[in-house]
DNA sequence: AAATTTAGATTATGAATATAATCTATTTTG
DNA sequence: CAAAATAGATTATATTCATAATCTAAATTT
């Protein structure tokens, strides 16, 4: 049945909410479209009236996931209260919360090693969105010139995401703990 | 037909490699038992004499892949003829090649961040074999105590995972080999 | 060498998949 | 308010998949 034109955008939020989500639980394979329209409260139907492709929608979700995490960082640079962001992010993203809670935790941990076996517009969508990480934490990762903040923000980044992925998959073990810990300790140090 | 019992054993190893190589360019969803077997040059047949799943095969391919990785490494250190084994492990680690030839590249970095949503046979492989990558590292890593070096090995091999993994969903862009060039400039440093 | 075993080929099965076509109740539009 | 348009439900289709059963030719075993 026909539904207005309001509820109509609102389901079509709804529906990459929740791609973004399952995508990063189940890896885009993981998740087929009928089941993922149902977690949405909804039926294949309106599916490809609304995508073009199950491809075209790993694009479009993927956009709005790696959006979300960029505007969460954002925020906390901007937020007055908060005196290290640096150390605020770090230690979130680090966490072992971070590590269990695939629903809210990052794309880049997730689904960036898939990318590359996809569309080249999601390619695209991930290689704007970590040059946008990269400036972000440039501005207050520590150097002595512009051009040594990107390159820390750079090797920043890039430990946070492998130390969070190796973490991942060493289980919730010991090791898996000092995974975290170490590039912990390191993003506060340097 | 029946084979005999050492082209058996010769075919399950076959197996083995192209799943290995397979997996690790498709990802475990992306690749199908009878495909798989069709790459090995067999049948679907002999897989359930060999192996009592897909996700047995998974287990048995990640534990080869990782120890490929860990033997290559291993003797890079052992050959006297490598005067700086860390700066060769690494600039092969964070090259162009090692980024977009994903049947050769190491198993972390492409199926690491699957692991987590396969059986605990296969996180249990992982979490073995990045315990012997980071005391591998240890070995070749600078640090004033066996403390530091542990640190700085888990530290460095986070940046190396996440470096390429980041770079590979960056495609081919600019941004991707800046990526892999500040990985290569803080290992070859510091 | 005959009897027995079995690796792998062939074929079958049943579930899950992406996509498409049709239908229907409601919303827009005129 | 009547007519036209359409969001999403229902149903259909054609693949693909993991797994299993049967078959067969060669290798072991006796």
């Amino acid at each position: 049945m026909r539904v207005s034109r309001a509820k109509s955008v609102e389901n079509r939020e709804l529906v990459l909410d929740t791609a973004s989500t399952l995508f990063k639980e189940h890896g885009f394979d993981g998740i087929g479209v009928a089941d993922l329209m149902k977690s949405a409260g909804l039926t294949v139907g309106g599916f490809y009236k609304t995508f073009q492709s199950k491809e075209d929608l790993i694009a479009q979700a993927c956009q709005r996931a790696c959006d979300k995490t960029l505007k969460r960082w954002e925020e906390h640079i901007a937020n007055p209260e908060i005196e290290n962001p640096l150390a605020r992010i770090g230690s979130s993203y680090l966490s072992t919360k971070n590590r269990d809670e695939l629903a809210t935790t990052c794309v880049f941990s997730t689904l960036a090693p898939e990318v590359s076996r996809h569309d080249i517009t999601v390619q695209k969508v991930f290689e704007g969105s970590i040059e946008s990480v990269v400036k972000l934490l440039s501005k207050i990762v520590p150097g002595e010139s512009e051009q040594e903040k990107r390159e820390n923000s750079i090797a920043m980044f890039s430990q946070w995401v492998g130390a969070l992925i190796l973490a991942r998959a060493a289980g919730t073990s010991e090791l898996s703990e000092e995974i975290l810990d170490t590039s912990k300790k390191m993003t506060l140090n340097e």
